[in-house]
DNA sequence: TAGATTGTTAATCGATTAACAATC
DNA sequence: TAGATTGTTAATCGATTAACAATC
């Protein structure tokens, strides 16, 4: 199946399955089946099964997957099987907060270096780092060599923020502030809107509760995943 | 249109719309296009049309669309039309970034409380809260009246703060922690996976970086939305 | 009126689901 | 072997895009 392109839902996906995974390797469990999956993650067995099949076959008929095997699969696939430095801008609440994630080190991301442009707080510590100014990026990420970074700033400052980081060779950009960024197209942005998502649950938050007043409950909604 | 259900990519996008409509009417414009819409939100104006068409009719052929207007339609149709209240559970890092977060106030969008379980905290200030038991939730949302709640606890207590959260009228959950909630079918719940988002641009920033090394610069990739 | 832009329909595209032969 | 479960193909579903008649 190499050559085609891999859906963006089925790499999303893939994240929520080696979270499951590495749950089941806590928990002892050698082998699951794409059924069993399907109870852990609520994504359907075949969902599983085909996003899988976009990268090879790595279950035995009959048997089911291989947790430990499954999970190194994975994290080659999605380059984590070895530590990924990750560059963090913006020291205020959000970074601080990013800055002692204790979920990253399951995942081999590190923050590897904390950037902002308040000469106040440039040189400070922060967590284990010192904050650096952002106008060093490419300086300082020369050495690090990272392809990942975090914009934690205001959207007033962000673009600028971005066209920085791909200067200094940032191709992928997880996006905190409430803004589109324009950035050339061997940089990858996804965006993460606190408010986009209250928005949406605001929608089907009253809706339902109006529904439901009415005694019109819709039934077999999808459970959140 | 009305009986439709509203796919929940269009729901998404209108909080995008909705954010360009606030900067347009802040730089003093009184119209927008479709065409000027794309523009701004990298969103097809075919897309916006279409999405809008979901709720009635909003604009004017040959003309485009009053800003106000729209405004006020998106607001309604978001139930972002008066003052939302939000409950928060979790005051460490990740709560304080949102407790602080300076753009609720532009949606309508208010933390009104913040709940905790660790007795060192409870009773403490907290931006301009205190930090209140979370087993008094249900007491505490009875005179609030919340639907909406944010989840912002490790993993392994995020389904018992669901199941209150729930117990306590919430219909709505936005859940920042890597898991997946079991909730009745009249709630909603939207995930926010930072590892996920990281995982997704850690697959695409290190193909991308092997192409360009290459010579096999994708072209035409979409910027960032 | 003529030009511009909407709202909507039909065509296209892509992702999900279901079913089953292959296989452990 | 018999039972279970995979990987894949074909069918279904839903969302996006393109085109255009209606209309300001």
């Amino acid at each position: 199946m190499t050559g085609t392109r891999v859906p963006t839902p089925t790499l999303e996906r893939l994240a929520i399955y080696l979270r499951v995974l590495l749950d089941a390797q806590e928990a002892g469990i050698q082998t699951l089946s794409s059924q069993e999956i399907e109870e852990h993650s609520g994504i359907s067995a075949a969902q599983f099964r085909k996003d899988l099949s976009y990268f090879g076959e790595f279950g035995k008929p009959g048997v089911g997957y291989s947790v430990p095997d499954l999970i190194q699969c994975i994290e080659r696939i999605l380059h984590l099987d070895e530590e990924q430095p990750v560059l963090l801008v913006g020291a205020g609440n959000l970074g601080a907060a990013l800055v002692n994630y204790p979920n990253f080190k399951a995942h081999r991301l590190r923050i590897a270096a904390v950037f902002d442009n308040n000469y106040v707080k440039i040189g400070r510590p922060f967590g284990d780092l010192v904050i650096e100014d952002i106008a060093r990026v490419k300086e300082v990420n020369a050495k690090i060599g990272a392809r990942l970074a975090i914009i934690a700033v205001p959207a007033h400052a962000a673009q600028e923020v971005a066209d920085m980081l791909v200067e200094a060779g940032i191709t992928g950009i997880l996006n905190f502030a409430p803004t589109v960024l324009r950035v050339p197209p061997h940089v990858h942005v996804r965006n993460v809107s606190i408010l986009q998502e209250l928005a949406v649950l605001s929608y089907h938050a009253v809706e339902q509760s109006v529904a439901y007043a009415d005694g019109q409950a819709t039934r077999g909604g999808k459970d959140g995943v």
